[in-house]
DNA sequence: TCTCAAGGCCAT
DNA sequence: ATGGCCTTGAGA
């Protein structure tokens, strides 16, 4: 295999598409934006567009127009506190842990297209393979096409058999997936059936029902978040050889669910405008709220009685042992929260500016972010219910109840995290031992 | 000790 | 003013 062949995997300048020369005031960025915003910040420079203010940037073109330049230096994520006010050279940034888990999930990335290669130069020698691992029966049984799955057609069950199982041709697969049916079903294969609440992998489990999928497919960040979680799970699997079903693969769901999270805060209204020591101090306050949340959002949009749905596609039966005893009464909270089920970002919002944080350096412009989310939902609840005041109470009654859910799932989260029983390198490690030193 | 994201320098 | 390369230094 030519590793050598790296350039088409380089990372492009996602101010002026030049080569990226590393994480550069929280953005991967090119050594010249780079110095470009430096310079920017440090000498507090105003530059003024003559055409109107939506001028491309690219590597021929980036010295035309400064001020555009500037705007997309933001736009992508750039930050004007990362330059030091003091001049100090040296040291490490306080965007540690965010900068670490983008790396890994690019490298994930990477990991995958080399995989594919690998299994582009072995194809003639997988499709002649035949082993007898018992997904093909769940395969078998999925009214879901299962070529859909693959490189390419196969009447041959022995063969669509190895297709599935064999971590050769998970990247592959996984790359190929564009629904959440496809990759519901590519999950029975690598993580298991989606009745987890069974060791053994039936041969009669039951599908996910089809308008669930339909919903699951309607926000396209569901399946980037899947193809993540399946990615991280196929890694895991190779590298830790984790048991499909076992906790370690639904701590793997969590991690990556909070990535998601995070990010979804890094880039949401009001959020974003706060210093990183701030986003730091609230997130590392309300992550298991917005986690606990999360799960439940997804319950009430597609849940069914006396299960969670996962949002891999998997059930999981409130008996299991997901976050110990909290399942049950996430269960129960989500039936509460279900008329609430369009205002749940609302809701995340509150959870994320709610947070009891002392000392934030910019706690007015906390306190008045409060205020003007509570004043949405609000009017939020006003417009769509007669009885909102008693919906609006009843909610803020059951955040607390959420709060206590969370609580329970970060010390049974923690409980395993000291015990070793997770896998490494990831963000909720990241959190779980924020909370160590913390306490 | 090594890493890597800061700031600095200087030819263009 | 730009941008490639160098130096620095906290944290892993």
């Amino acid at each position: 295999m030519n590793f050598l062949c790296e350039v088409d995997l380089e990372e492009q300048c996602p101010v002026c598409g030049d080569k990226v020369s590393g994480y550069h005031y929280g953005v991967l960025t090119c050594e010249s934006c780079k110095g470009f915003f430096k310079r920017t910040v440090q000498n507090n420079k105003t530059y003024v567009c003559v055409e109107n203010q939506q001028c491309k940037i690219d590597t021929s073109k980036r010295k035309r127009c400064p001020f555009c330049r500037f705007q997309k230096c933001l736009n992508v994520g750039m930050r004007l506190e990362a330059v030091r006010a003091d001049r100090m050279r040296g040291g490490r940034n306080k965007f540690g842990p965010i900068y670490k888990h983008d790396r890994a999930l690019k490298q994930q990335k990477k990991a995958l297209i080399q995989a594919r290669r690998l299994r582009i130069e072995s194809n003639q020698k997988d499709v002649t393979f035949t082993s007898n691992i018992h997904s093909i029966a769940i395969l078998h049984n999925t009214k879901l096409n299962p070529n859909k799955l693959l490189s390419k057609p196969c009447n041959s069950p022995a063969v669509l058999q190895h297709q599935i199982t064999s971590p050769s041709n998970w990247a592959m697969k996984l790359e190929n997936c564009s629904n959440a049916a496809e990759l519901a079903a590519f999950a029975e294969a690598v993580v298991g059936p989606h009745h987890t609440s069974s060791r053994s992998i039936s041969t009669q489990s039951p599908r996910i029902p089809q308008l669930e999928i339909e919903f699951l497919q309607c926000d396209p960040r569901d399946l980037q978040l899947q193809k993540n979680i399946f990615s991280c799970l196929q890694q895991e699997q190779a590298c830790r050889h984790i048991e499909p079903g076992t906790f370690s693969s639904v701590y793997v769901m969590a991690d990556q669910l909070l990535c998601s999270i995070v990010e979804w805060a890094r880039t949401s209204i009001f959020f974003k405008e706060l210093k990183v020591s701030d986003q730091m101090k609230l997130l590392h306050s309300c992550w298991s709220e917005l986690l606990v949340l999360e799960i439940i959002s997804r319950q009430v949009l597609y849940g069914t009685d006396g299960g969670l749905l996962l949002i891999t596609g998997q059930q999981v039966d409130t008996e299991m042992y997901l976050f110990s005893g909290t399942t049950l009464s996430c269960v129960q909270v989500s039936y509460t929260l279900n008329s609430f089920n369009k205002s749940l970002k609302i809701v995340s919002q509150i959870v994320l500016f709610l947070s009891d944080v002392k000392e934030l350096e910019e706690h007015r412009f906390v306190e008045s972010v409060q205020q003007q989310v509570e004043g949405a939902l609000l009017k939020y609840t006003l417009a769509s219910s007669s009885q909102s005041c008693n919906r609006f109470t009843c909610l803020q009654l059951y955040l607390s109840e959420l709060r206590s859910l969370s609580i329970l799932a970060e010390d049974y989260l923690y409980y395993k995290h000291l015990s070793g029983e997770v896998p490494c390198n990831n963000l909720l490690n990241e959190m779980l031992h924020a909370k160590c030193c913390w306490t």
